[in-house]
DNA sequence: CTCATTTTTGAACGTTGTTCATTTTTAACT
DNA sequence: AGTTAAAAATGAACAACGTTCAAAAATGAG
């Protein structure tokens, strides 16, 4: 049997997780307070310092989440025996959907930055594969000669010019478009990309 | 003649917009301090609340700055007659040699957020214009039948990919790239973008 | 039940951005 | 030149933040 300690520690921590998902959905990552988790959780402040080392730990952890349902929303979206032109469409269109749909969620994992020298962590980075992997796929029936290592750069590159979109739209710089525009637009890069030959 | 008062205030003005900007330069937006950027302009520190509203006016300052430089970079490394393809490509290589000899003030023009609910003001938003006039200019040429409008809105779709490319790379998100395979890609979405028929 | 150990707590600390009463500077007017 | 009201500069003080830590509460082995 798992001892008293170590279950309130876990269940705490599973808390400061939660409360600080909701508030970072509600408030956005800039307005996220210490205090507020604390307080939203039922705990002391200081007990958030005895599960994470600092806020940014925990932010991780939030990001963490998000990252894992975005993996499941973009799965559902895509059938793997598609075409490629199809699956790129799905993929973007999912994506930018998601992005709407957890806006503050979805800013966090890229507005987010650790402190001066501290590195983001090695299990995080390797979160991101995923996205990189759903693209490969098809990508490489297109790319027969390629390394798999270059299918993956490619891959990642062509992620960054549909999210650049889609990050550019959401952030308000330039003159906002209207969400019918901005999916017109993604639509088009998507198919733009898919038929691409290098 | 103008008084000693206004030519005071434009000099301590100056003074402000340069200290900041080295230490953006050199520390980052993150590392940025009220404190220091006042020691750094020879001014106390009240003083930067009697030219800007808050730190953000400051930096809303500094990213103009920032954005004219791009503009007379970017100016530069395009003709006016050349043909699409090689426009495309100048304008993206340039734009990330001028994000990696700037990183920091580069980073800054999209990293900086406004505080809740205030929206950036209208003569800032309109100095990202040209970027958008830089592309639309040969694209035009391309959307024979579109309008106006829609080849801005399609401009500002490839800059955002370009943008998106570059800006995932230097966050260090994803597993990092060399510089070198960075710059062929950006090469290779140049050329799928220029060469593109939607 | 006892009590040494672990965990939780929230007051306190150092550092922020911002404000404001005070001092200093300016320039219009005798 | 002297006077003085207005403007500007100053830096101590304030509120709010992330983080720490001595003290209190909870735990579980004996």
């Amino acid at each position: 049997m798992v001892g008293k300690r170590q279950t309130k520690k876990e269940d705490l921590k599973a808390r400061l997780i939660v409360a600080c998902t909701e508030l970072i959905r509600e408030q956005g990552l800039k307005n996220l307070r210490a205090r507020d988790i604390a307080e939203r959780a039922g705990a002391a402040l200081g007990g958030l310092y005895t599960v994470f080392d600092d806020l940014d730990g925990l932010i991780l952890h939030v990001n963490s989440g998000t990252l894992k349902q975005l993996e499941n929303t973009l799965n559902t979206a895509i059938s793997p025996s598609a075409a490629i032109e199809e699956t790129f469409l799905s993929l973007s269109l999912a994506y930018l959907r998601f992005a709407l749909a957890e806006r503050n969620l979805w800013s966090a994992l890229f507005e987010h930055r650790m402190p001066e020298g501290v590195s983001v962590p090695e299990w995080h980075l390797a979160e991101h594969a995923f996205l990189i992997g759903l693209i490969a796929a098809p990508l490489a029936r297109h790319m027969p000669d390629a390394s798999r290592q270059d299918v993956a750069i490619r891959a990642r590159t062509f992620f960054a010019a549909v999210h650049g979109v889609i990050s550019l739209s959401l952030e308000g710089r330039f003159v906002g478009i209207t969400p019918e525009v901005l999916e017109r637009e993604i639509t088009v890069l998507a198919g733009i990309l898919a038929r691409s030959r290098s």
